[in-house]
DNA sequence: TTGTTGACCTCTT
DNA sequence: CAAGAGGCCAACA
């Protein structure tokens, strides 16, 4: 397989991508919102994995964007279930106090050891595998 | 309007 | 084994 061109199109414009008659409530973030929603309490996820359930495994930087605008959502998004890929708490230094990530985290009997969650591997959440897909 | 940054992940050198 | 670069989409300056 060659490997991918990554030549970016910089002729793909993209469109306005804002449709004045379709759902404007139909965007990434929402999405993200809600398949952490869908996060059992005590259990962790991972931007990739949210990622990779949307189909868009490189888009895990969005899942985090997301998150960051999960506080400005109506919806209450349990965003400390989501960590990195190491299971770091990454996102800690972005809630109210850099402390309360963790503490939701012990709250829900999970153990968190130097900002990263214990039996990650364990506690992790893949949607993609408990949706089916 | 363009350009840069961002709670990431993966491959390559 | 460690470090670097590439890529995604959206918000902010």
């Amino acid at each position: 397989m060659p490997k991918r061109t990554t030549k970016k199109n910089s002729t793909t414009t993209l469109k306005q991508s804002k449709q004045p008659d379709g759902p404007p409530e139909r965007n990434f973030f929402e999405d993200v919102w809600d398949v952490v929603r869908l996060i059992p309490k005590g259990r962790v996820s991972s931007y990739g994995a949210i990622a990779n359930y949307l189909g868009t495994r490189m888009s895990a930087r969005m899942v985090g964007w997301a998150m960051n605008a999960s506080f400005h959502a109506h919806i209450k998004v349990p965003a400390h279930r989501v960590v990195n890929r190491n299971g770091m708490l990454s996102g800690k230094h972005h809630f109210s106090t850099p402390t309360l990530m963790q503490e939701l985290l012990e709250k829900e009997r999970i153990q968190v050891k130097d900002d990263t969650v214990v039996n990650f591997e364990k506690l992790f959440w893949d949607p993609a595998k408990e949706l089916g897909l």
